[in-house]
DNA sequence: TGAAGCTCTGAATAATGGTTCACTTCTTTC
DNA sequence: GAAAGAAGTGAACCATTATTCAGAGCTTCA
């Protein structure tokens, strides 16, 4: 036997993957899922189309490392913040929230792809399996406010889809606007519907639109 | 000239194409967007691939025309219930989302398709346009409360869009569900989401979850 | 250095599904 | 009933793209 792969060539295979993951982020950020194809990615991260199978079973395969890695991205900050955070649940729901919204308008090419550029069924069912996982966690924080009496009784569940829901929706116009006029007051403002939404007394005082992360 | 389109004639292509929408509408229900191929639809109109394109130029025309009527009729009864009903806005935006999520809920296939199944890009369009009509018909609604002292000051435009969002966020899980168990406690729950979502003070007397239109 | 075994290339292939079109069938009119 | 012209048919066509693969070029190691 004459060949062996070497661990240094592991690493450059690796890292060739990576990069191929990462150009592919950005050209589905700038062009969108639809017109990502094989080839322009490919290009993109300077290799030739067929190369492209030596990291990945398909081109669906690669377009849910893709979304995974993004949305695990923003999964991972929203819990921290929901979650690892500072202050009662309210607070930190109220944090969160103005912490995604911020993180999305930062980076509208790759988080309105995220949220809701048209894409193949295999990236689709794992934006419903992301949005599940959003959900989720609202959910909790939402369900220890109530046990907290900072918020009344409801079903955590359907006011955990609904901020999911809520949120991208008014995300959805500013993000695909190309001027980001107002991201400030955007921002104060879904906090704000967001809390009256679960049904927190209003104090604009435990908002603090500051720090974007 | 020994051929004219004759009246009766018109009336029978008028009925052909009416036909095919109709068809076209509950293939799309059943088997979503992507499996409604233009062979698929055709045959369950009783015609052939080539006769759709006597009615329409292409088969996004045909998928957009399909949209645009199905997500019509519910703009318009929701329309109806918002503005024409009875009762101050509060009450008439919690009888339109009342009304709109029952009909949801009574044509689960159409109502998916509408609001979440994948698809191509023309009829995405279409859905981006009609979210933009409801978020205005809520946002209507949500100014006149404001005005009459019965909501809390806000931007309507973007508690409209939340409205907009979340109910559909909501709605998207049971809708895809087989079982319709415990839908009118969804209801109930989503009104008074959307109610607090809106500022209202919550009064679960002023919510009829009955009359499902 | 050279054999072995890998990665890389990009043109060829394959599969999908919308669209066309030569032909058949039906309607109208004289 | 026959000519004129429209509608209907469905198999062939075409465009688009993901995927494959034979050959070129590297890397490893004796």
């Amino acid at each position: 036997m004459a060949y062996r792969k070497t661990p240094a060539e592991q690493d450059r295979l690796k890292a060739a993957r990576e990069h191929l993951v990462e150009q592919a982020t950005t050209v589905v950020a700038e062009v969108g899922w639809a017109n990502a194809s094989v080839t322009v990615v490919a290009a993109a991260a300077g290799m030739s189309a067929g190369s492209v199978y030596q990291h990945f079973p398909s081109k669906a395969a690669l377009a849910i490392e893709v979304f995974r890695r993004a949305s695990g991205r923003e999964l991972e900050v929203l819990g921290e913040v929901l979650h690892g955070g500072d202050g009662d649940a309210v607070h930190r729901l109220a944090q969160g929230i103005a912490v995604f919204a911020r993180r999305a308008l930062e980076r509208r090419g790759l988080a309105y792809a995220l949220l809701a550029a048209p894409t193949e069924p295999a990236v689709g069912e794992q934006r419903l399996e992301f949005r599940r996982r959003y959900r989720e966690l609202f959910a909790q924080v939402i369900r220890e406010g109530v046990a907290a009496g900072l918020l009344p009784a409801q079903d955590p569940e359907i006011t955990a889809a609904a901020l999911t829901g809520a949120i991208g929706e008014v995300l959805v116009d500013p993000l695909a606007a190309h001027d980001d006029g107002a991201a400030d007051a955007l921002v104060a403002e879904l906090t704000a519907m967001s809390l009256r939404c679960a049904g927190a007394r209003v104090d604009a005082r435990s908002v603090h639109p500051g720090g974007s992360r």
